[in-house]
DNA sequence: CACCGATAGTGATGTAGGTCACACGATCGC
DNA sequence: GCGATCGTGTGACCTACATCACTATCGGTG
């Protein structure tokens, strides 16, 4: 059994405490509404138009949620890589149909839990809330910080942003989907770090 | 005594009983945190650089939260008209000193929050943890279908987006703040609705 | 009432980045 | 071991938008 499996339990534990007090009880009690799953590398987890059950905890590997036009460009919303959550967020939390699609950039470890599941524990055990609330806040502002990056710096601050702020991604993801997270064409990127 | 003032207690309530059971007693208590406050046209409320302690429940006029450049050029996060809220939230969450103004646009009547009374009420009562949860998941998918618009749309679409989304706003909010909304120049905008 | 600041329209010109086309090396499946 | 596919670089050209400069209008205030 591969590390992520025997320890996945550690690894959301560890996250977790970060910010917030449980219980061991109230601990085993949460991680055992998560259930484990493998995705091979290029797997689909969400496709637009799916009823979205889940959101994702991840343990290894990497996972992207995007925007695709009828054209088939792409628009990286979010990576996930270890620690990170992952879903479609909007469906998730409005109950409607997915709009993106959520899959593995390579093959990956997750935890998923369903949303259901964590309305239930929100409810159940206040400190839970919390985590939940204070994760969140922090998704929320740093989407605020990004859309600050997208009105007052160009694609090169942005690329140069970026690696400073994720530098684990430089060696995961191709440079190609870099663009699709910077809004930017890959052509354009290639030109940005030789003259 | 102006309208919003005597109402602010049942404008507030009415907007937390969209989303959330409070006894009038909890509601009572909830209140009882906030202070009325009114500022003039053009005054501000929070400048780069200041400590933040609180954020800002709109009962009447319109706020605007944005980042200015060294050149002066601005950049509008948010606007907030009534029963909306406002402040520098990575300020205020991670209780770093504002990077982003708050200003307003018209003159406003607002309701202050401390975030320490959040955390204390959020601890007290666990509804009021849930409320605020659930206005951070709000915010957080509105920032990302922004951040998609960036992506995909050019000026003009998220032109119609906004005045599709916040038609309140065509009338009280100067077409050069919803360029700088936008991310784009006024005269851009300007140009953007006649050929 | 006359002036001033804030807001908005418009023309001329510059540029970042998009698009299309093609070439090249690295991987991967058979 | 070989062809197909993927990721990447690069050249030529085009377009959406920025910037600067000027003008016009309007609401408020001495």
């Amino acid at each position: 059994m591969p590390a992520f499996r025997m320890n996945a339990k550690a690894i959301l534990q560890s996250h977790i405490a970060k910010t917030t007090s449980l219980s061991d009880d109230e601990f085993d009690y949460f991680f055992s509404h998560f259930k484990p799953q493998s995705y091979k590398k290029g797997q689909t987890i969400i496709f637009p138009g799916d009823a979205v059950e889940y959101e994702y905890f991840v343990l290894d590997g990497c996972l992207k949620s995007f925007y695709q036009t009828d054209q088939g460009k792409m628009f990286i919303l979010q990576f996930a890589m270890p620690t990170w959550w992952a879903s479609d967020y909007e469906a998730l939390y409005n109950g409607t149909r997915a709009t993106t699609h959520v899959d593995c950039i390579t093959a990956s470890e997750v935890l998923c839990l369903s949303s259901a599941d964590r309305e239930k524990l929100c409810r159940e055990v206040h400190a839970i809330e919390f985590f939940f609330r204070w994760r969140t806040n922090r998704g929320y502002v740093a989407a605020q910080k990004r859309l600050l990056s997208f009105m007052h710096h160009d694609a090169r601050q942005r690329y140069e942003e970026v690696l400073r702020l994720y530098p684990q991604l430089y060696n995961v993801v191709p440079k190609q989907l870099i663009a699709a997270y910077l809004g930017v064409s890959r052509e354009t990127l290639s030109r940005l770090y030789q003259p």
